[in-house]
DNA sequence: CTGCACTATGAATCGCTAA
DNA sequence: GTTAGCGATTCATAGTGCA
């Protein structure tokens, strides 16, 4: 391979490119997994104070401490043009959103000079109901976006969008000014040019994804769609590139990068979820 | 009124429950808002670095030390079960999101002692063009509610909106033009009166708002849409009530809460926007 | 008053070049 | 070195005018 190898990376074949962990994610990969080693780390680790039943629940006050070793482990794993797509919300105490995820971030930004490209809005199109006196019900989610330099791994036009049919009509009919470049009142350089649209049906998408969460999930209670680790490992890998996701909970970054030719790496500390994602990805060959 | 009154308010019958006044908020609301006179804040202050040939411009590691003593004014003069919205989005710096905003947030919380009760997420579904090598285009921006106790007036009857799939039936009947127009007729996409949908199934929204920005903007740089201060305002406030725009700019603010009834306050540091503001509010009557 | 065609523009950002 | 200016790139919507 010319470069280091994964501890105990296929030790199983009818895992079909995938690895799979039991442990502490901050130790399994210092023990585990090359400098270096990953292409992008997509996750959606345990909220703070959060499924309880399953992780111990972490204490909002103490969410930033015990998330930065982490971040530190990933930081050493991940290739140099790589991402860390990072799926989390704060959640409501005492009538107010508890700013655990702002200074997160802001840590990771001042500690470990992570750069934070950019700030994905998930809207969950069936969000949760309910009714509380002094808010809606919670509809969107963050997903941040960090790398760890300027020039990153970015494939835009795997992920483009259909146009909006307004092009439909415009374009079927090009009048006299829209053949021009319009320069009109924008010293700026910017000036729609509509020829440039001719036979284009495909426009880049924008950083608000809409998406369905998915009910009925068993065994693990808070995955989200696959359909959205699918977007990202599309965005920001190429085909057998290496994904790992160290909160892997039921699987689903895994299924998704498994289904999409990329390699995939799962940690979670508990032996349920792993041995239910060992199943899961066996399913799949 | 049984209370103390607000120096200079109403001097202009023709401004039909309207006072503008020219000036820094925090000169201005120290000068001529009694405390606790406000009954809700919506604003959407200049954001940092931007519009420099209108305001002047705010670097962004400047932005906290300029916004805190506005805020402070702001604490002064909300009633005790009062509401501040707070309109704002980053802006990308050196490849990166400037983090000014959380920065803002969090000393809000710690500095002032401002309930963050919730981020609505203003999805703008019209965002501005462009193509970069490392970033989409940036489509939706924040709206942070804070309260100042956790007993705040809210009327989540007032913004309930048509239940999906009738909606959207009865829409699909009329054509395209027909329901742009019977759209912006009523202001907005959100409802429109609630007393129009009697019978009719209704639910409470998400923390997630759909808006185009308004197009042909003229003389202020960046107004958001009317119906968004319209949807806060029915939410936080009752007829009769006083809303203040501390960056009041074209006005918008005011338009929405004179039109629902209620009073309003502008400020702004530029004589032409509280000029144009007059007459906007002028030709209501 | 309706339907259709056409126009204008909106809180943008990066990278290069010149000073 | 550092900064300021300008070109290039890009969609979806509201508004206006006219038949």
């Amino acid at each position: 391979m010319g470069r280091a190898a994964l501890n105990g990376f296929m030790g199983d074949p009818a895992e079909a490119g995938a690895a799979i962990f039991l442990g502490d994610c901050t130790e399994v990969i210092a023990r585990n997994i090359p400098a270096q080693y990953v292409n992008m780390i997509v996750t959606s680790p345990p909220y703070a104070d959060q499924r309880s039943g399953n992780y111990g629940g972490i204490h909002p006050d103490r969410y930033v401490e015990w998330f930065l070793p982490k971040a530190r482990a990933f930081k050493d794993c991940l290739a140099p043009d790589g991402s860390f797509v990072l799926n989390i919300k704060e959640k409501a105490v005492g009538g107010e959103k508890h700013p655990y995820v702002y200074d997160l971030v802001l840590a990771l930004r001042r500690e470990q000079d992570w750069r934070l490209v950019d700030e994905y809005c998930w809207h969950k199109r069936n969000c949760y109901p309910g009714k509380w006196p002094n808010r809606f019900r919670d509809s969107w989610e963050r997903l941040y976006h960090f790398a760890l330099s300027p020039k990153f791994k970015m494939r835009q036009e795997e992920v483009m969008v259909p146009m909006g049919d307004w092009r439909e009509k415009r374009l079927a009919s090009l009048s006299d000014t829209d053949m021009l470049r319009d320069e009109s009142r924008h010293g700026n350089g910017f000036g729609k040019r509509v020829e440039n649209w001719v036979g284009r049906d495909m426009a880049y998408p924008t950083n608000v994804l809409h998406m369905a969460t998915e009910c009925g999930h068993k065994g693990h209670p808070a995955a989200f769609p696959k359909a959205l680790p699918e977007w990202f490992i599309r965005l920001f890998t190429d085909e057998g590139d290496t994904v790992l996701d160290p909160f892997a909970g039921s699987g689903t970054t895994l299924i998704a990068a498994i289904g999409l030719g990329r390699k995939a790496i799962g940690i979670d500390t508990q032996a349920e979820y792993c041995e239910a994602m060992r199943s899961a990805v066996r399913a799949l060959s």
